[in-house]
DNA sequence: ATGGTTTTTACTGCGTC
DNA sequence: GACGCGGTAAAAACCAT
């Protein structure tokens, strides 16, 4: 890391140094010999004389913006190492340069080259167990704040946690904000304990936006293996069911609806969140505890329409399944 | 990127209170 | 007339390829 980018940073300075001199060359017409003048505006290098454009396309190396004073200049100002969010302390932390030189350009003795070898080891060791631990704090303590907004018990913090010391052992963070892991990391989590929280939900809760979170979560449940079932309808039941105020039995009887959807086999590719509506729905019917289609749809975060669909459905395959 | 599937949105008509 | 409900078409979201 340390190496590589003051490698960098010198061949830059080798390159713009080479620019400058290929400049100089041109500073006559090759068509006819006269004079050649810079038009910043238009990108191009022109000849005084004859007009032939001898560069064009030139990059505009100046800063974009204009300052009007000191204080304004400073403000704009973006140059010097840039920080980075990916690193715990924004990169801004001690490199120890891999050349052996002093600060004069001079080579080091033997002697000296060891011990800055030593201390490159160690500064190493020091630093990334540093970024580790912060890192890990300032993403349980975040796994903790959404687990209790969301109502969700220890096992799955504990279950979250794991998942994130793991895509951090595996350096998977680099790229990615820890907010989003550690999101995903809860929700997966959620879901592995069957205590599964909808992606909406996750969001609410999280500071992230919903698609990253996905992308998130996709990416982590690949790269550590983690199998995670599509979610069961049925643990959305409980949840719906006391939201609305249904009985035990009213539960019961959503959960039965769902039994027989699965046997039917008419579950798959639908929402499971959608499903667990509508048998909460179908069964407060049946149970003459009606509630209304929208309660439903509010409590459950799905449309109207989707928990008709699916009540149709689930009430067929049951006459089907009981004929 | 694309195409197929599912969900959502918006709108309409019907019956009931 | 407001409300709950059912249905439909089109748009949007989602997913695997």
């Amino acid at each position: 890391m340390t190496d590589t980018s003051v490698r960098r940073f010198q061949r830059e300075n080798e390159e713009t140094a080479e620019r400058e001199d290929e400049a100089a060359d041109e500073l006559t017409c090759p068509e006819c010999g006269g004079d050649v003048a810079t038009d910043t505006e238009h990108g191009e290098v022109v000849c005084q004389d004859c007009g032939l454009v001898v560069d064009e396309d030139n990059i505009d190396r100046g800063p974009e913006w204009r300052a009007f004073d000191a204080s304004e200049r400073d403000e704009k100002s973006r140059v010097g190492a840039p920080t980075t969010n990916m690193m715990h302390d924004k990169g801004l932390s001690t490199n120890i340069g891999w050349q052996d030189k002093d600060a004069y350009g001079n080579s080091l003795s033997s002697r000296q080259r060891q011990k800055m070898q030593r201390l490159r080891t160690w500064n190493e060791r020091f630093r990334t167990r540093d970024s580790k631990e912060r890192n890990l704090k300032q993403a349980l303590g975040e796994i903790d704040r959404m687990a209790s907004a969301l109502g969700l018990p220890d096992n799955v913090r504990e279950t979250a946690s794991v998942i994130y010391r793991r895509a951090l052992d595996e350096n998977l963070l680099p790229g990615r904000s820890i907010e989003g892991v550690s999101t995903s990391a809860l929700y997966a989590a959620a879901r592995q304990a069957g205590t599964p929280r909808s992606l909406d939900e996750i969001t609410q809760v999280s500071r992230v936006e919903k698609d990253e979170i996905a992308r998130t979560y996709r990416y982590v449940v690949r790269e550590l293996k983690l199998e995670i079932q599509p979610a069961d309808p049925e643990s959305y039941v409980p949840r719906f069911a006391s939201d609305l105020d249904l009985s035990d039995e009213a539960e019961r009887r959503a959960r039965e609806l769902l039994q027989s959807a699965k046997e039917a086999g008419i579950h798959s590719g639908k929402s499971p969140v959608g499903l667990a509506a509508a048998a909460v729905y179908a069964a407060s019917l049946l149970c003459n505890e009606k509630v209304t289609q929208s309660e439903v749809s509010e409590v459950a975060n799905i449309s109207e329409v989707t928990i008709r669909n699916r009540y149709h459905e689930l009430l067929e395959a049951e006459d089907g399944l009981a004929a």
